[in-house]
DNA sequence: TGTTATACATCGTAATACGATGTATATTAT
DNA sequence: ATAATATACATCGTATTACGATGTATAACA
């Protein structure tokens, strides 16, 4: 998979991940797995990210004896979904262009 | 628009908008403008970035006085765009993670 | 004479995804 | 008992990349 098709999709799926239920790094990236793959050093460089951006809260919470860092989702964060979801209007044109058969030149 | 949403598109614009015609870059980007909005910059780089992968071939024209570069689609690039559309369908299913509503939990 | 359109090109920069690496504990396998 | 794997977070360095700014040059138009 081209990874440049991805990058658009990480912090709005990063998001969805945690919109349910406030979750953790290690449950989010097994969470997403099965629809994108993401290392780990890339989705904590993404969390920093959408902290900075107020899209998410983090709150600390020991976990036998492992420290576990809960993540979320803020009223900020969900508007950032729908915004996604605006986007992805226009993405769907470019790939009907993209896609697209020409007819009538053969 | 979200910058990142586009990254993953822009290689494959420039391919279908020279797909069933060579054309240049200054009407490659006139061409794209309704669906995908490029500087030149970046489409410069992005056709060096084509060439160097050997999906399009470059041949100069003197028109009237100016200098026009001419490209053409291989059949790598026509390849690079079946992939895309594969491609697609794992993009499709994130989007569908991203944006599900989920039920039974309020 | 000045502005806009046509046409290509390069430089510098900020954003970013990720591999590599590190720390630390608990569980499971050999 | 020991090694390996799973859990859990963190940082550093790097390559890729989109784009603004800027430059060169001609033609058309106001």
């Amino acid at each position: 998979m081209d990874i440049q098709l991805k990058r658009g999709l990480l912090d709005a799926c990063v998001l969805a991940a945690i919109k349910n239920e406030d979750s953790y790094g290690y449950r989010i990236i097994k969470d997403m797995k099965p629809y994108l793959e993401m290392s780990e050093s890339t989705l904590y460089t993404i969390l920093k990210r959408l902290e900075a951006g107020n899209m998410i809260t983090v709150r600390s919470v020991e976990h036998e004896g492992r420290l576990r860092k809960y993540y979320h989702i803020t009223r900020e964060g969900l508007r950032r979904i729908e915004e996604f979801k605006e986007d992805w209007k226009e993405i769907n044109a470019i790939y009907n262009f993209i896609t697209r058969e020409e007819t009538g030149n053969e």
